[in-house]
DNA sequence: CAGTATCCATCTTGATACTG
DNA sequence: CAGTATCAAGATGGATACTG
């Protein structure tokens, strides 16, 4: 059987792990709030700013723009700019970009698939906390 | 294509997408920092306290309760007691832990295999970054 | 052994205002 | 239009000490 999956030991610890796993480097891509919906909102083609700010109804400008501007560090979003007046600006997917959807997607099919196990579990424990001890 | 991955229009707006979506109220899971490696700690089979502190060495006890009594309440771990002196608890994946196991694979896969994309893709942008020094 | 309690550092998120 | 700057709040992570 496989049981390889973060293999910690070999690192030496988890703190060590941490630090010397260049593949734990890049979950953020992940593991923020908001990249998986902005690479969401640019499935369907090239997107400008505002744009955007309108399909993600609720982001602030200061938000929109730090996720964009990893998304864009990271490789995962190109930004281009057209020297016009007004300026435009649009943002795109890469390939690297579009692979990594397929990653959330299996996030979000997992997701979608359980919650309703999770949302019953959570509700039987804090039920269960609530209650004093049942003699046995 | 299939173009419905976060499908926020239909939500009407990011804000309220993030109040609704039921599986998004699950994806703590995945986000959380210590999760996977715990997860992945249990692989093997039931594991107790001090067990995992050793694996997973660098958490401390306050993050490590923490983090399996949030596993426990989502459904994806087991806590046994043993009413013994000293006292025994065991923790043990369940199926849903299992089945999200998967899901950190499929994370982690991809992260091993674009990791070097995405540090590239930094370093490239950083120093694009460094390069317009204008005196002051 | 298997935790809790306390206190503190940090990181993320956000509201608001301003700019080329 | 497409951002940045500033300040504040809250969540998260962690070091340390104590307990049944």
């Amino acid at each position: 059987m496989d049981t390889t999956f973060p293999d910690i030991r070999s690192f030496g610890g988890a703190a060590a792990f941490l630090r010397a796993c260049k593949p734990r480097t890049v979950l953020g891509i992940f593991t923020n709030k908001w990249s998986g919906l902005v690479m969401g909102a640019l499935l369907d083609g090239p997107r400008r700013f505002n744009e955007l700010r309108r399909i993600l109804d609720g982001l602030t400008q200061k938000v929109l723009s730090q996720t964009l501007r990893n998304l864009e560090r990271d490789g995962l979003v190109t930004r281009t700019v057209y020297p016009t007046i007004p300026p435009r600006v649009e943002y795109e997917l890469t390939e690297l970009g579009h692979s990594g959807v397929g990653v959330l997607r299996a996030i979000g099919d997992w997701a979608g698939e359980h919650a309703d196990d999770v949302i019953a579990a959570r509700q039987a424990y804090d039920e269960r906390a609530r209650e004093p001890v049942k003699p046995v």
